[in-house]
This record gives structure tokens, C-alpha cells and sequence, in this order.
DNA sequence: TCCCGAACTTGACATGGTGTCAATCTCGCG
DNA sequence: CGCGAGATTGACACCATGTCAAGTTCGGGA
């Protein structure tokens, strides 16, 4: 191939997402790991070589295992998708019914986006421990995201008393899920549309006061209020 | 294969759970295949049969395939568990908040149990086509188990207006899923206790109408009211 | 009693995927 | 020129699934 020079590895490693001439073996190799991965299953290391044009002993210059080439797709599959971008909606929702349906919103396309790397992700953590700590940074990070909707929301005296803001980030969290989307739109056919007015939906009702009780800046029977537990 | 006779398959097959002698092979191998798969994962036939104490060659004798293995343990499983009499509290509510109570509480149970086995099934089905049939036939029971719910709500006019007893019914299927228990209850730690109450409490919020709204006998706005959409 | 057939065994083998190793090739650059 | 990075071909070890063949054990029926 063609390649060579202080190049490639080293490279990419410091290349700025600004420049996608995609020259660089390592980022066709990821690239057709995502090709592969996002069409059909069967996921083989050979099928991803022949994809990106190389041998498959080549990969093995780049990656130290398929898990590693693994992460490596779902990381670039996260920037591709920009995240962050993504997310400004939801950080910059000012009230509480935009904030989840922003929050909806955005969890339906990531979701659809990203599912089948989150597919495989999954099936590999349960035999790969190297997938394992990985998983479970991006499950954290899950959940710090959901944690600061649901402190949003009582920093704003909107959410519900029947939680703290540690369970109702989980609760967040957990809806926001591939697995749920998984479940609704790919296994019971549910169509994207519905699926966000749903969760929408569903979000509010769950979280939020309902507009009868108490106001925000009443604390009432115990020590429930604006300031509920915002952290351990 | 071998197979013949009236023996065997047939017998293992007609024999009643009330004779655990366990001299029948066939019944051995799929209790070693639930123990192998319970305690940890890489699930493989060697290990199953060296705990059923036969050649791993003798699984082909039983089984066609790893996947038809599968398909038996997880149904054994299941009976095991004992799925209908675990839902007789569910069918014989009598009201609104029981219902979702008893619903909770057999999901929360019921995943609990059944968690190796689905786990197993949805990573096979990937990649082997003989297990999607089986596991559509689950998820399809599933649904109708949802909906059956769903229209039970809306037969004592408790449904909230914005469902319709199949996407009620369907988010009721999907809140049960094994996914979104695995990530509570295994991913984020949540307690069985926790995860059962936050449930039922949100089973409730989302499906059932707000008592201050209109009562179950009124044909309010549009044509909602007590016999909603039974069927499509 | 003998023997048939069912169930199981051992052992070998094909296939296909992962991961490793060694030898070679090809460039660009110092 | 020759070094060295990147890539190639080819071979190999390992493991899992699935198949095949031949032999063993044992119970029950003719």
C-alpha cells in the first residue's frame, strides 16, 4: 500500500478531525469496521480487511485485537455523530418540558445512529473483559448525563417528590437506553416518530410535579424541595 | 442423527416434571446447559457436556445444534420458573393499582431468573438465524401479555387519554424487558426492591388517567372512553 | 440364550475464526 | 546506499462447532 514516512500511527493519533483526506490506513480500517458492522452482522475480522483494501494481517499493525478495533469504531462512530452537537439542545433547554423533549429527541437519534455499534459492543463485553472497562466508561458517562437532567429539573423545583436526583438520573438514563429503543423500534416495529413522542412523553410523567401540588419554592413534609440531594 | 424407535426424544418429551430421577440424558444435558450458563458465561458445548457427564459428542445425539440446545434450555427455564402460576397475582387483580403492583412485582422476579437464558438468546440470535424464530414467538407473547394489561386498564376506563391500548400495551412490553431490568438492576446497581417499586410507580404514572380527570364513564372530547381500540 | 438396536464412547477430521510468527517486498528519506 | 516503517504472503497454533466412523454396553424381545 501506499503509506510510510513518520505517518500513520503516530499520525493519527494527533490528526484533528478537520482533515478527512482518510489517507491514513488506520482510519480506512475504522471506517470499514463501521461499513461492515452497520450493514448485516457476522462481523469478521478478514470481511473488514478486504473492506478496507488490506490484508488481514494488517490490521494487527493497527489494533492489538478485535476489541481494540472495536472501541476504536465506536469511538469514531461517537465523533462522527458529534455528540456534543447533538447535545446542545438539551443543554440549553431553559425550562423543564423542552429539556426532555430535547432530551427525547436527541436519544432517538443517537440511538438509531449508534445501535449497531452498541450491539456489538454489548455481545463483545460479555466474553471480552477487555470490552468490559470501556462499557462501562460510556455507561457512566450515561449516567452522569442523566444525573444532570434530573438536577436540572430540581434545581428548577420540576421534579416530581417521589425522587432524588441520583434515582431519577438513573431512571433517565435507563430510558434513554439502546436497549429500550432496541426493543420498540427495531423488535415491535415502532416507528421513530412515535417512539420520541413517547419517550417524551413518558419522561414528563414520570419526572415532573404534577402542576396541582406544591410549588417549587415551598419545602414541604420532609426535606424535599429546590436543593434535594444533589450529590452523595 | 440416530433417533428411533418410540424412545428417547419422544419420552423426554412426554415425561412429567413430577420425576426428577434425572436418569434421561436428554433432561440432563439441559440442566447442565442452565448451570453452565448461570454461573458465568463463555457457554461452551464441551463445558455443557462434561457437566452432564457425557461425551461431548453425545449432545448431537439430543440436540442438532448448540442453538436447538438453547431454544430447550431457555423453555425448560422457563418452566422451571413457572410462568403461569407467577402471573396469577397479575390476572386476578381487581383494580387498576394491583394490576400494575403485580405487574412490577413478576417482572422484577421473572428477570431476575430468566436473565442468563435471555441473555444467551438475544446474543444468538445475531448470528443464528434458527434462534430468531423462537425468539419472536417470545417477544410476540410478550406483547400480547402487555396489551393484555392495556386493555384490561382501559376496561375500567383507568387507561390515560393519550394511549391506545396497543402503544400502552406495547410500553408496558417494553418497561417488562429483560434490558432495561439488566441495566438497572445489573449495569447501574439498583436493588430488586428499588427497581420493583420505581416500576410499579411508573407504570402508574404513565398509564393511569389522573384522578382529577375525567370520570371512566364520560365520553369526553373525541371518541375515547371505555372501549378505546380494542383491536386494529 | 442370543442377538439386535439404542445410547454412548473414543478418536479423527473439516471448517472457520482469532491471534502469532517469519520472511519478503516496497518505498521514502537521511 | 541502506535503514526502517508499513504492508504482503504464507504458515501455524488454538479453539469451537459440527460430522463421520467404528467400537462398546446393555436391556429386552424372539
Amino acid at each position: 500500500m501506499v503509506r510510510a514516512m513518520a505517518t500513520s500511527k503516530r499520525v493519527a493519533a494527533a490528526r484533528e478531525p478537520t482533515a478527512p483526506p482518510a489517507t491514513d490506513t488506520r482510519q480506512r480500517i475504522i471506517q470499514a469496521g463501521l461499513a461492515v458492522l452497520t450493514r448485516g452482522e457476522p462481523f469478521s475480522l478478514g470481511e473488514i480487511a478486504r473492506e478496507a483494501g488490506i490484508s488481514r494481517q494488517a490490521l494487527y499493525l493497527h489494533f492489538d485485537s478485535r476489541v481494540a478495533l472495536a472501541v476504536a469504531v465506536a469511538q469514531y462512530s461517537d465523533e462522527l455523530f458529534g455528540v456534543e452537537q447533538a447535545l446542545a439542545p438539551v443543554r440549553e433547554a431553559t425550562d423543564a418540558p423542552s429539556l426532555l423533549r430535547a432530551q427525547a429527541r436527541f436519544v432517538t437519534k443517537y440511538n438509531e445512529r449508534l445501535y449497531p455499534v452498541v450491539r456489538m459492543a454489548d455481545a463483545l463485553r460479555q466474553t471480552d473483559p477487555d470490552m468490559a472497562a470501556p462499557w462501562e466508561d460510556r455507561l457512566a458517562a450515561r449516567r452522569a448525563g442523566g444525573r444532570a437532567i434530573a438536577a436540572r429539573l430540581d434545581q428548577w423545583g420540576a421534579l416530581s417528590d417521589e425522587w432524588t436526583v441520583e434515582t431519577a438520573g438513573d431512571w433517565i438514563c435507563a430510558l434513554a437506553s439502546v436497549k429500550l429503543w432496541e426493543e420498540l423500534v427495531i423488535d415491535l416495529r415502532w416507528s421513530k416518530e412515535r417512539f420520541a413522542r413517547s419517550l417524551e412523553q413518558q419522561l414528563c410523567s414520570a419526572l415532573l410535579r404534577t402542576p396541582g401540588e406544591e410549588a417549587p419554592t415551598a419545602v414541604a413534609h420532609s426535606a424535599k424541595g429546590t436543593g434535594k440531594k444533589s450529590r452523595a
